[in-house]
DNA sequence: CCTTTCGCTTGAAACGTCACATCGGATGGT
DNA sequence: ACCATCCGATGTGACGTTTCAAGCGAAAGG
């Protein structure tokens, strides 16, 4: 309990302060067991006199690597991702590591920036939902050295780690709801198709469509220019713009975060949820069951994905047999009331 | 572009392959001005060729301090927090810095376990929203001489940096709202008491209340055990329970999860909103706007309010006149639909 | 031609920790 | 009384970077 003279105490000032060297510290911290016990006790007590605090930098020097993984996130704003960093930081706090939680905002510079950082901080592993697969500084980085693990996005290829949903079987599936509630025109809100997710999602409802040989013109298509609550209220308004018989009856959105917009605008028009409209989301994130009308959606692993990816990222840094893998998790339809009951 | 051989290079290596010495290296890396342009270039080549990457911890170990901040939030489910954890973000990155953003869940060992770690890492400073304000492990890491910023709490002492909003205030303008708006009978939603904002935020409530000469009995107080959307469902239900005669009109909610929840809970029973219960929830999270019926909520300044503790702590960290500061922002209503329309 | 100056490069030391080989002294067996 | 054994403590070197005083060669000035 001594005043602080302005810098940490190291393990030489312990040492000094217990009448041992400093060696003997170092094997109090290391391997208590072979230290006698009056030794021991008396440098515990000069440590907590100095408040003394491993210096971890020094450790990582030491042992030429950090105790600490990277999530390097896709979209801040959208809890989904909040959900996969907690699975994430729950397998680190299991291996006692430390996590570093970045978001690049969907901007590629942003992005590159980050891994740049934790290149340099050399990491066990980054996790990563990328902007975009196959930028060159995802090459760049994996070149160096450092584990990095895809999340939410299949590898194209056979040599990284990824863990991801099936999201064209989650389109199916959301799909395939909607027709058994008896929809007949179902659209499709989501875009840009720049992203993967939109894309396999999109592709899945439609293979569900041909497969039963419904028109296509009966699943519409409503782009939109990003996956957010505010593209999801204008979409409802397009929707609403269209001439009843062509407007669909249901609505299968590529995220939540659309389907809550595209909610509120109905709910604001007047528009009976699901009498009139019946919504499907995707992500099930916790606001699609606290919305207003709670909301039917394609519940991904969100937590198993964070902690399988941990998983992975951790054995391929220290497995030297590690082999990459490729998890791909099963999507499960939630249902909920907005898509309770068919139109009357 | 050479192929990996298991271990980074170093500078030494970089400068084996450049034929320079070690210190050339360092100084094109620091201070490239002193070094010929030659030489330099060809050390540049060297380290792309070799994918040379720096070394963080041996920087931080020489330099005695690290280049990260850290955030220790409270509730990792409520997005209020991720917002403050953005403007954090948004104020290292001007600094150059990393951040690590950790969630103690409100489990006050969880956040002793961070705080240790944190400390470990000899990050420039802790940013913190306490679980207890008392809790002696907050003093004692104070004590190891790393900056501790208090967010969303102000300190009850004068010895460390805080920022808050005044919570007070906030339950001032909230409960002044509704009143304008005609309500007779005001319930306050919230709890536990334990937690300082919802203690400040219900005094609020109660001083103007009293200031008005306003009969005690019509500012119902229902607790509840968490700020959640379900303990806000929960509440829904005891509020729908009561004798109509005593039914207040009007919510306060201490903040937007429980409001959230409450609004489900009418919509799903019918309840019209505002016509039959006008809500107010608390902090404006995103997803407040984003509701069925548009919240009405008391904005915090969240961005902002991590600037701000990001600045305080570096300022700290790096400014030996720093002075300790008391950060207070005043908070602001959002009148949105639900609290639109007086009842009938 | 010698000295001064200047621009650039060098080499060594230090940051704090950990592992390993070494060393000292006590104990016990012969 | 002497040696082997063993437990416990010690000292040193290395991790990769940065800094700084010192060195060195060449150009400029006398």
């Amino acid at each position: 309990m001594t005043a602080r003279n302005g810098r940490a105490p190291s393990v030489k000032e312990v040492a000094a302060a217990a009448g041992v060297s400093l060696g003997t510290v170092s094997n109090v911290l290391n391997r208590p067991s072979v230290v006698s016990t009056s030794t021991r006790e008396r440098v515990e007590r000069a440590m907590a006199e100095l408040g003394f605090v491993r210096n971890e930098s020094a450790r990582q020097l030491r042992a030429g690597t950090s105790r600490a993984l990277a999530y390097v996130m896709l979209d801040g704003g959208n809890p989904f991702f909040h959900d996969v960093a907690a699975g994430i930081e729950s397998a680190a706090e299991d291996a006692d590591l430390s996590v570093f939680v970045c978001n690049s905002g969907g901007g590629i510079e942003r992005e590159a920036k980050h891994l740049d950082r934790l290149l340099q901080q050399r990491v066990q592993g980054i996790l990563l939902t990328p902007v975009d697969p196959g930028a060159p500084h995802l090459a760049e980085a994996a070149r160096r050295g450092t584990p990095i693990v895809l999340v939410d996005r299949a590898g194209d290829t056979r040599d990284q780690c990824s863990v991801a949903v099936d999201d064209v079987l989650g389109g199916r599936i959301a799909v395939e709801h909607l027709l058994e509630r008896g929809h007949q025109r179902v659209a499709f809100v989501g875009g840009p198709e720049s992203v993967g997710q939109v894309r396999d999602r999109l592709r899945g409802a439609r293979e569900v469509w041909a497969e039963l040989g419904r028109p296509t013109d009966d699943l519409l298509h409503l782009p939109t220019g990003a996956l957010t609550v505010a593209e999801g209220r204008a979409a409802g308004e397009r929707l609403a713009g269209l001439p009843a018989r062509r407007r669909p009856g249901a609505a299968f959105c590529a995220n939540d975060l659309l389907a809550l917009g595209l909610l509120q605008h109905a709910v604001g028009a007047g528009v009976h949820v699901p009498g009139e409209l019946a919504i499907v989301g995707y992500d099930d994130i916790d606001f699609a069951a606290a919305a207003a009308v709670p909301l039917t959606s394609v519940r991904q692993p969100r937590q198993e994905l964070g902690r399988t990816a941990a998983r992975l990222a951790l054995d391929e840094a220290t497995n030297p047999q590690h082999r990459h893998e490729q998890a791909m998790f099963a999507p499960a339809l939630v249902a909920r009331a907005s898509t309770g009951l068919t139109r009357s």
